[in-house]
RNA sequence: GGCCCGCUAGCUCAAAUGGUAGAGCAGGGGACUCUUAAUCCCUUGGUUACAGGUUCGAGUCCUGUGCGGGUCACCA
């Protein structure tokens, strides 16, 4: 290890606590109260006519204030913060030197004593005892904050370059609270999807994340290679074949809540490895998962915040039921001008976006021209709309429209600007679906990359029958980024993937 | 991958046209027994991301590299 200055000179009080024959790690915290349940019970006492309580509290030194033969700091633990009233002639004058020479801000320490109000009124711990329970070595970048009369909070020179906050995720916490509570939304949001999803008699399940042959999505994927039994494998891109092989099995209700990868460019939208939720439900359609996909959501939205209404980036958002419906043909008309049934060939299309100012790449399949011209109209989808009614050339896995076979059941979710989700009435016709995989190879052959593979035992299982059902994968990240109003996907996952240094 | 922007002390930021690299906080020494951005006096701290180049002289200009951010493309 190498060490800056302010580094050595921590070092050197830990030598000095041990000296004073102090262990600054010792193995045991004797908390009794945390910050908050100290007030409290403060706060009750005081009600109550009673003696006020004593305590002993544990955390992390943020603030020191010394003022001679007396100090104040404060110590943050989960629950909250709480003062530290330390008089020389009531902790000893050793104890106190000790501190004066020894503690720092960012050290984790233990305080016992009665709590009191201070002559401003504060409640705090009047210490008794004071014990050094970790010390830090690297000075945390812990700001100063200044509270108003108005209860408005200003913080000083806080740690907010983004790369350090991402490369060191445990300081960026450390000092951040704001940061701490958008990972508690997260894991609350996940909480609360499981809960409705297991209320309605949804099965939680497990599939594999290295698999022989990916498929489920169009991306491709990480490829690995299993040593002892020599066989490539690939992490997977998405759920959807293995859950659907459950239907076969006579589940009729699954999900599964996981971790997808997919090799291809990171963006504030995009990390490589993201979570996805996927479930099916047999005997329903699409249209029975939109209103699935409207209560799921909106009951996440209404218990992890409160309300169904959020801001997002300037926007208000709103998702009580029921959301918007539109098709993809009407949405790309609206957006572009451009009704792209007219225009029934890649070669036609390309031409027609040329003609309007589209860049598009001169190899793109006719389904992907139709997917630029979505995304160009994505961005401004903000309240929850479903969009359906795709072209079959980029949905392998989904049914034909009994009215017209070159279009899909299927519908995507936007909102704030991004895709969340992507749902079918589920292809289960084996022979079709054989023909879909054939088409998917012509498409690799193409220079498709991201053209679905063929799988075989996937159709083996189709042929044992699957019953009608309806699917949908939900981008949790993407939810998490609504909910807790960030632009980027690197601001709900906790160590996004950065480039290594040197 | 293309283009644009950024990288200066532990943290947050300064440094006209190229001319001795600074501040606040944090840290160190001192004063102070009710402070809360405590205050007051003194003070340490830098390979300016890295490597080259131009120049008498480069944080600043040029080239390259690394990492990050934005954007376009790719991509759900």
């Amino acid at each position: 290890m190498e060490f800056n200055e302010l580094e050595r000179q921590r070092i050197e009080k830990l030598k000095k606590l041990r000296e004073a024959g102090v262990e600054p790690y010792p193995p045991r915290a004797y908390r009794t109260h945390t910050t908050q349940a100290a007030v409290e019970a403060f706060v009750a006492a005081e009600h109550s006519g009673n003696v006020p309580p004593t305590v002993t509290v544990s955390g992390r030194l943020i603030s020191i204030r010394v003022m001679g033969k007396v100090a104040f700091a404060h110590i943050e633990d989960e629950s909250g913060k709480l003062q530290l009233f330390i008089r020389q002639d009531e902790v000893g004058d050793e104890s106190y030197t000790l501190f004066k020479k020894a503690f720092d801000i960012g050290d984790f320490v233990e305080a016992g004593g009665p709590v009191v109000r201070t002559r401003t009124g504060e409640i705090s711990v009047q210490v008794k005892v004071l014990r050094m329970l970790a010390k830090a070595i690297t000075p945390l970048p812990i700001p100063k904050e200044y509270e108003d009369a108005a209860g408005h909070l200003t913080r000083y020179s806080a740690f907010s370059d983004i790369e350090e906050r991402y490369r060191q995720r445990y300081a960026d916490l450390a000092v951040n609270p704001q940061v701490r509570e958008d990972f508690r939304i997260r894991s609350r949001m996940i909480s609360a999807l499981r809960a409705w999803l297991d209320d309605h008699g949804y099965l939680e399940v497990e599939t594999p994340i290295l698999q022989p042959l990916y498929g489920g999505a169009a991306a491709r994927p990480f490829t690995t290679y299993h040593n002892q039994l020599k066989q490539d494998l690939y992490l997977r891109i998405s759920f959807e074949l293995y859950l659907k092989r459950l239907l076969v099995g006579m589940y009729e209700r699954v999900y599964e809540i996981g971790r997808d990868f997919r090799n291809e460019g990171v963006s504030f939208k995009h990390n490589p490895e993201f979570t996805q939720l996927e479930f099916y439900c047999a005997y329903t359609d699409l249209f029975g998962i939109m209103e699935t996909v409207e209560q799921l959501i909106a009951y996440t939205v209404e218990r992890v915040l409160g309300t169904a209404t959020i801001a997002y980036q300037g926007h208000e958002i709103t998702f009580t039921p029921p959301w918007q419906r539109r098709t993809l043909r009407e949405v790309i008309l609206t957006h572009s001008g451009i009704d792209y049934v007219a225009f029934p060939d890649a070669d036609a299309l390309r031409a027609e976006m040329r003609r309007r100012g589209y860049d598009t790449a001169s190899n793109a399949t006719w389904g992907h021209l139709v997917d630029n011209l979505l995304s160009a109209a994505e961005p401004t989808i903000i309240q929850p709309t479903f969009i359906r009614e795709y072209p079959i050339d980029i949905s392998p896995l989904a049914k034909q429209k009994p009215d017209d076979p070159t279009h899909v059941e299927r519908f995507e979710l936007f909102v704030g600007g991004m895709e969340m989700g992507n749902a079918f009435t589920e292809l289960n016709d084996p022979l079709e679906q054989e023909q879909r995989f054939y088409q998917q190879g012509r498409d690799y052959e193409a220079g498709d990359e991201e053209a679905q593979p063929m799988d075989e035992d996937y159709l083996r299982a189709l042929k044992y029958g699957m019953p009608p059902n309806g699917g949908f994968g939900l981008g949790i990240d993407r939810l998490a980024m609504l909910l807790t109003d960030h632009r980027s996907i690197r601001d709900v996952l906790l160590y996004p993937h950065l480039r290594s240094r040197d």
